[in-house]
DNA sequence: TTACATTTGACAAAATTTGACAAGCCAAAC
DNA sequence: GTTTGGCTTGTCAAATTTTGTCAAATGTAA
């Protein structure tokens, strides 16, 4: 489960809401929330923005969550020099 | 320019090779081997492969500044957040 | 069994990326 | 000032990837 799909999760059950009702909320399936929750598929950017709403949640929580997903499954490939190649980018992040 | 694309030039300029013979090792048009070198394309990470060959450059370190590329690109449009959701990956990462 | 929530797989639609081609720019040589 | 050669730029079609729906399957509690 990602990062941002296993928060919404826990707020959505917190909450006693159905996927059905969320899914509602953005104009979306069912399956397709489903499928968020679960990392099977990636938000878009105003998917997390609504669903923060929605769930009455930190926006910038949750699209920390999402971007960390983007990052994990951008490096998750390349485990060798992912490391490495983090320490650059973060280099750069700090200018 | 793009931390893989610098490199390249260099690496290229160095050896005072054209971005015509790199191209035609890569079997590419030459247009797209300028646009890698300026970061406005993304190499595949095969042409990554064949470009570290050709250039006699160390295959890891190009693939670093390749997956660092890619990681800079996700991360820039989301500023705010983004040192945050690099720790998260970062601390995954160490798993 | 029924009813309802969630998951799954397959697929079409949509969005993004890729790379070629043609035309343009620029400097150096003539 | 014209030609030459290397590089760059814009545009576009093709290829690839991603997204979201639908129908069917699975799970689950009554």
């Amino acid at each position: 489960m990602s990062n941002l799909g296993q928060k919404i999760r826990e707020l959505r059950e917190e909450q006693n809401l159905l996927l059905r009702q969320v899914a509602a909320h953005l104009e979306v399936d069912t399956a397709l929330m489903s499928k968020i929750e679960r990392g099977e598929r990636k938000a878009s950017r105003q998917q997390v923005v609504e669903i923060a709403r929605f769930l009455k949640a930190n926006e910038e929580e949750l699209l920390t969550l999402w971007l960390a997903d983007k990052i994990e499954s951008t490096i998750v490939e390349e485990p060798k020099v992912a490391y490495q190649a983090m320490k650059i980018a973060n280099k750069k992040l700090k200018k």
